[in-house]
DNA sequence: TTAGGGTTAG
């Protein structure tokens, strides 16, 4: 027979709601069986009250109790790691110091714990000189050992954390779990497999739900689809399906794979969601471009009344940034405020984004500047929705306050968003100053910088800069090796594009869509028909890559210009549909140059079904009746742009005068020195009939014509 | 009385 003492005890233990904790508190008062002078009871409260992070409540009773022993001292620094209140942990941890008696090998997890949080890196390695010192009584602890071990993975120290776990002869599943998350952690995925496989083959430990977790991020990292499906394979043999945890962790790897219906179905199996569950799935479509079903599921989300936490909202708002949807965003925005959460960096990161994405920079940069402190992210997320808005200018003034702020040193990322800005600029001068100041900083050797630098070049009209930075490197990767048949494309040498393109599938690189596009435009801007055709058939083939609508687009285009116009609509209807609006946008244009008005028509009638409200439409077909002769066709087609109330966006160019960047609007008011410009314009065109190569060279097209 | 785990921003 259990005594009353013990009962209460086990009720207390087994209590998971504040509710239950606080009636049971109030017994033990009005019982007489808490008093100051009993920690036994006061100990059971407090970890009950912890177990329901009721931290606060814990603390007041610990207080009330003058002489706490080791069970009470232990217990409230755990509540307070349960809390993650890890200064007020170690500031405990400090007064317990005072009584050294009182500390025991339980208390040395949740200091360290904190420690790890804090980055307090000192501090472990002193609580470590502590163990090492005590000899046999905590240097055996194979819970203080996984503490240390995680402390010293949390401050990148992992070299330290394999020797705490060498100590053992024989180490648990936990700690070797430890060293696994630990390496997982610290982006060294490979070594987390490895040490994992050692674990399991060599060692023969079975791994646990803990142990899986860690790996399946490791192998997401390594892209490795066949481990990762071994493990879900033990899980199910295993009979894990039920740990959340774990199976939040498979559907993240399926998200990383792009395994979207497996992810989806995985999903709709889970006998339990948790807030998690709902946003691996969020974030899964929407990195996976699929950003409306994003929002569907989050929509289901709110409907089952599951309550969005931070991760929601980002990952909700990065599917409302891809599919521009505003009044989404907004709500999620509001939300966000309703929450406190709208000035969590990654929350108004997210919320800039989304408004910059969707054309409201001006709130985008309201948020920004009440972001109270900044991170490079936010910075480069500010910068980068500038240019996305058209106002690289603002970029660069905007990254120059970023240095002068000096608070944050910019990240590759930010570089590459400065480097963005200065190629819509297309400023040569602007380039070359950039550069230098990305050699002082010690970016330039960066591939992915290298790769920026190209294009950079290449927009500011310097082949030559392209050509000395890509010479220059030491490392090419495809994205160099895509930006430079790109640069040779966009300044019209489409030979050289297309032998880079055959150089680099010599030197072993996989081309990926992005190199077809750039291959595909070279060859579309320099009319090299059959090249692009061979180069088009060859994508499925022979290198596994499907075209898409930019393929199609550039295909259809190449075709168009050279009047192969039956060819071009034969290639639109083999298209997987729907056909983007592109598409037929080129094949109007080919219809305007060789006068098929018949067919014109029919392309017009296409894209003003897809959307009627867009007066880019309405232009092409005015203008293809303009170059044809029949003007009162032409009229009557701008008469109806005006009746629907239609707005074309004007096209626009820009120059650099001493420091001033004039742009000109298509349509814009007149200038005041337009007769002078006009005169300036003629004699260029003398200038260029007269300079007129009429050898065997390459030269671009654009000029020579 | 104690340990290792899952979702997120450019």
């Amino acid at each position: 027979m259990r005594s009353g003492r013990e009962q209460l005890s086990r009720l207390l233990e087994s209590s998971s709601n504040v509710r239950l904790i606080t009636q049971l508190h109030s017994l033990l008062i009005r019982s007489g069986q808490l008093t100051v002078v009993d920690c036994f009871f006061a100990t059971r409260l407090v970890s009950s009250y912890a177990k329901v992070t009721s931290s606060s409540v814990a603390r007041k009773l610990f207080d009330e109790i003058p002489h706490p022993n080791s069970f009470l001292w232990n217990a409230i620094l755990r509540a307070h790691c349960r809390a993650h209140q890890w200064v007020e942990t170690l500031h405990l941890f400090h007064c317990m110091a005072s009584v050294p008696s009182k500390m025991d090998a339980y208390t040395l997890p949740n200091v360290l714990k904190a420690c790890a949080e804090l980055s307090l890196l000192h501090h472990g390695r002193a609580i470590h000189a502590v163990v090492v010192k005590s000899d046999r009584q905590y240097t055996c602890d194979m819970f203080v050992a996984a503490a240390l071990v995680e402390m010293y993975a949390k401050c990148s120290e992992m070299c330290d954390a394999i020797r705490v776990f060498e100590g053992f002869e024989e180490p648990d599943v936990v700690l070797w779990t430890s060293v696994v998350s630990g390496y997982q952690q610290n982006g060294y995925a490979e070594k987390a497999t490895a040490f994992f496989s050692k674990m399991v083959f060599e060692n023969h430990l079975m791994p646990d739900p803990v142990t899986l977790v860690s790996v399946l991020s490791a192998l997401g990292e390594q892209r490795d689809l066949q481990r990762g499906g071994c493990c879900h394979g033990f899980l199910i043999r295993r009979g894990f399906c039920l740990d959340i945890a774990l199976v939040n962790s498979l559907l993240n790897f399926y998200a990383k794979m792009g395994q979207v219906k497996t992810a989806k179905r995985l999903f709709e199996t889970m006998l339990v969601r948790d807030v998690i569950s709902w946003s691996c799935m969020i974030s899964c479509y929407a990195h996976n471009g699929r950003p409306i079903a994003a929002l569907k599921v989050y929509r289901k989300m709110i409907e089952l009344g599951v309550e969005p936490n931070s991760v929601t909202i980002i990952s909700a708002l990065q599917a409302c940034s891809l599919a521009c949807h505003l009044q989404e965003g907004r709500i999620l925005h509001e939300l966000a405020l309703q929450k406190g959460l709208e000035l969590e960096m990654s929350v108004a990161t997210s919320l800039i984004d989304m408004y910059m994405n969707c054309s409201c920079y001006k709130e985008a940069i309201s948020l920004f500047y009440r972001i109270p402190s900044k991170d490079a992210v936010s910075w480069a997320t500010t910068i980068d929705g500038y240019t996305k808005n058209g106002f690289a200018g603002e970029s660069l003034k905007l990254f120059k306050v970023m240095l002068l702020d000096n608070k944050v040193n910019p990240d590759a990322v930010t570089m590459l968003k400065v480097i963005d800005a200065c190629s819509q600029m297309g400023v040569l001068c602007q380039a070359h100053c950039f550069h230098s100041y990305l050699i002082r900083c010690g970016f330039s050797d960066k591939v992915y910088v290298g790769a920026a630098l190209i294009d950079l070049y290449s927009k500011c009209g310097s082949l030559d800069g392209a050509v000395r930075v890509y010479e220059g490197m030491f490392e090419r990767d495809l994205v160099v090796w895509s930006s430079m048949i790109a640069a040779y494309g966009i300044n019209g040498f489409g030979k050289k594009a297309v032998s880079t393109f055959e150089c680099m599938i010599k030197s072993c690189i996989i081309p990926n869509n992005i190199t077809f596009v750039s291959v595909l435009s070279a060859c579309s801007h320099s009319g090299m028909v059959q090249e692009a055709r061979r180069i088009f058939d060859s994508m499925g083939r022979v290198f596994g890559v499907t075209p898409d609508s930019k393929h199609y687009c550039i295909m259809v285009d190449l075709l168009a210009r050279v009047g192969e116009l039956q060819e071009a609509l034969k290639l639109i209807e083999e298209m997987p549909k729907p056909v983007d609006p592109h598409v037929w946008c080129a094949l109007l244009s080919g219809c305007r140059l060789y006068q098929d008005i018949e067919m014109g028509e029919l392309v017009a009638l296409r894209l003003l079904e897809i959307d009627a409200s867009y007066a880019g439409y309405y232009n092409l077909l005015a203008n293809m009746y303009a170059s044809g002769g029949k003007w009162n066709k032409a009229e009557k087609v701008m008469r109806l742009i005006k009746e629907r109330g239609l707005i074309k966006t004007p096209g626009y160019s820009s120059v650099l005068i001493g420091n001033d960047i004039r742009t000109f609007l298509a349509g814009g008011k007149i200038h005041q020195q337009e007769g002078k410009i006009r005169d300036m314009l003629r004699g260029l065109e003398v200038n260029i009939v007269e300079d007129l190569p009429f050898d065997d060279q390459e030269y671009p097209l654009e000029v020579a014509l």
